[in-house]
DNA sequence: CGGTACGTTGAGTCATATCAACCATAGTGG
DNA sequence: CCACTATGGTTGATATGACTCAACGTACCG
């Protein structure tokens, strides 16, 4: 087994074990993926491809965290969602046959799969579930979309920084200490909920002072969930 | 041809006609379709799905002009997009199996037709090009939701306004007098740009003063697309 | 040691929301 | 035919959330 040796995650136990996309391929269709795709390892800060690029293929993630994000007219990043163990990222401009129109930007150091685009459209073609699969990914990943664009057109940032920290402890998780799973930089979680810096830096010490939350450095120690649920105002 | 005698369309000249999602079907999935469709007629006001709603079926738009949108915390409409002919909508919750994430209100008069889930999926499942073309639409709305998203993140009103007075002219187009074909009320707009009624109200009689557009009532005369483009920041 | 990136705080400003009043129009019912 | 009501549009006054700018602290790194 070279590929085990050499670390390189084999697509059949990946997809097993992320309950990923894949999960429906054939063991023929897996195989081929595997001796097709690409492994790639990257650092924090690396990019994996920016806006504006034709794409060939897609990446497939097998660990660490991935942002990816729109630039706005005045060079502002906006977050749009984060990737991460099993989400594949860049399908969506290899399926609309369009440019890329986000970038995506390691943040966690990160092992990921390259598949090029043919295969993914063989993949459509030759097997129906696993076209349903993917149209389902893209249909709730749209449903997703919509609640953002509501949230970030209706509500306060103080609201939406409540929810986005909700939503990273949903996503991530919290350690046993509480603390999130995920790291972020005061511009990162800005450009997440769309507002400043500094607005997210003053909110977040309100939060801390209402002992919602607690700050150590870049760690950020939830407290309070209700608390937080109330001021999103998140009903669920 | 009883159905042309009822004004019901056909599916077979529909798809044509409107370059819809539905013209890589066979000829036998399109007589299937105009089988198990359900057509139906509506009038301003009138409410096609709710969300919340689980929705057994999605709507083919084959005239008139439908807005979806999304409640937000406190009842306000935020409005996702707009259909008209050959559009589909409900097809996101259909497919991705969730409730339904937004409401649809008719705009202008409409006839759609209804049809039902079942038939989606099999079309799915049978017609490879059919799914592609189904998960390209998708993924391209997906791509809109994104550029949105920035936008009203970034954007100011202004901007955005200006922006969405762009995007109406684009989908769909002046009249011969240069009016916006489609009308909007003052609030509606509001729900689209995401903001209140009165910053429309007053930031289009900026606009008029500076003789980009002209305002008679309802209808809006655009006078000057380049200086909207200037306003709302958008390069292409 | 200087440089760079990130975090924090304060002060001032401005765009936008909110609240309130008022007008125009159209439809309704007595 | 008129008063009544509802809906949408407009304008003004006021409040304020959030942004911007600037200064400074901190930590890490070569």
């Amino acid at each position: 087994m070279k590929q085990q040796e050499n670390n390189i995650p084999l697509c059949a136990k990946c997809s097993l074990e992320s309950n990923g996309i894949f999960r429906n391929l054939t063991s023929e269709e897996t195989d081929l993926l595997n001796f097709e795709k690409d492994f790639r390892q990257y650092k924090r800060g690396d990019i994996l491809y920016r806006e504006g690029n034709r794409i060939s293929g897609f990446f497939c993630i097998n660990n660490g965290i991935i942002k990816v994000f729109k630039t706005g007219f005045d060079g502002k990043e906006q977050i749009i969602r984060f990737a991460r163990k099993g989400d594949i990222i860049a399908y969506r401009s290899v399926l609309s046959n369009e440019l890329a129109c986000t970038s995506a930007k390691v943040i966690e150091d990160c092992n990921v799969c390259f598949i090029p685009s043919e295969i993914l459209i063989s993949f459509i073609k030759t097997n129906s579930t696993f076209a349903l699969d993917l149209i389902k990914l893209a249909c709730h990943e749209l449903g997703e979309a919509n609640s953002f664009i509501t949230d970030i057109a209706q509500k306060t940032v103080r609201e939406r920084l409540a929810e986005i920290l909700l939503l990273l402890v949903n996503d991530f998780g919290l350690d046993n200490e509480k603390y999130l799973k995920i790291s972020l930089t005061r511009e990162e979680l800005a450009n997440i909920v769309g507002t400043a810096t500094e607005s997210v830096i003053r909110l977040l010490s309100e939060f801390k002072a209402d002992k919602l939350v607690e700050l150590t450095g870049r760690k950020i120690k939830i407290l309070d969930i209700k608390g937080l649920e109330k001021i999103s105002n998140v009903y669920n």
